[in-house]
DNA sequence: TGCTTTCCGCACCTATCAGTGAAATATAAG
DNA sequence: CTTATATTTCACTGATAGGTGCGGAAAGCA
């Protein structure tokens, strides 16, 4: 009854996300949005919305993508301090990649104007919630596995210390740090956990 | 032998930070900075430069003041704890405060396109060490001031997780993190230190 | 009063921005 | 094949971006 669409909306996704997570929302034209897809401004309206909607979009998917590839593990039962680490490890060997590492797109967005706009600003919110609680997971089951009793209050006090590492660590990634010092904002942070 | 300008360079470089501060380097257009300061872009160009030379100079500006009212009591020889826990105070009340913080000018342009500028990166990279050493000054005098003994080691570990919580305090300041959140940061960075 | 030098005001430049109108094209149902 | 619907192509819009050309206005000096 009607025309297909040519195109892999999978892979589009997934290719605005790239992009807006290079250069942020008001450093990405809708040009830069076209050359990283491959499709035009009509297609890109039609099949998603204006840039707003695309940048919606690429932040659930950049969520999505990080829970599974970074945070899950910290989510799961068995989560401890050697999952921390990892996540930790991560953060340093891609910081040190040459082409460079573009740190988190919520972090990063954060300091932009778009982060005022409502539902950019409950996503940010939700994810930077989200990023916490997983520490906070970590840090509760490592505890218990092992005995310690720590009161409520000295939980939220160290999972915080761990969201805090883990922030500074995505920010001071993308602003090109020394590795010497992310390697050791890490192992200080994981003080809190082990 | 020449006409004289009209206006005070310094309150207009003091506007200009002011500007680049609150909305960052590519979201600040040449109308802002007239509508900012009062001028059109001609006596900006001939006082000053191009939009990029205005935000070195509106870095350098920033640096400065920042120094003289935040970072300074840490760089001095008698800098120690109270120092740090009083300067991780102003963070949290100035985020506290209903108008908004904008962080720290160097943190969030430090994830802008305009960091990759080498004048632009020297600045970062030298505001940032500078932070750094000044936690690390506060803490090794503090350090040697109640005989703690530490290693090098360990205290270029805890001065980096003092950096981490100034950057982290900056960052989520400005991303309008709940203030109870900022103030378990500082909390559990000034461990580090206490 | 002229002359020189600097600064100011205004209009203007080209490039790019996000977003759109409408015709051409492709698909599937009848 | 015809028709209805959805997608693609491409040119185009008004707005704004950063940056400039240039005439005129002020100031000091002769």
């Amino acid at each position: 009854m009607a025309r297909h669409i040519e195109y892999n909306p999978v892979e589009v996704r997934q290719k605005l996300m790239a992009q807006f997570w290079a250069a942020g929302y008001s450093e990405t034209s809708l040009s830069d949005l076209e050359a990283a897809t491959g499709l035009n401004r009509r297609q890109l309206y039609n099949g998603i919305g204006d840039k707003r909607t695309m940048f919606l979009v690429a932040l659930d998917d950049f969520v999505e993508a990080s829970v599974q590839q970074l945070l899950a593990p910290l989510e799961g039962d068995d989560a401890g301090a050697q999952d921390v680490r990892i996540l930790f490890d991560k953060f340093i060997s891609m910081a040190n990649e040459p082409d460079g590492w573009h740190g988190c797109l919520v972090c990063s967005s954060s300091q932009e104007e778009i982060a005022h706009d409502p539902a950019v600003r409950e996503r940010h919110a939700s994810f930077f919630d989200r990023i916490r609680n997983a520490h906070l997971n970590a840090l509760t089951r490592a505890m218990q596995r092992t005995d310690s009793k720590l009161s409520i209050a000295e939980l939220n006090d160290r999972a915080d210390g761990l969201f805090s590492t883990h922030v500074s660590l995505c920010v001071l990634g993308r602003a090109r740090r020394p590795v010497d010092q992310l390697k050791r904002i890490a192992g200080h942070g994981l003080r809190c956990i082990s």
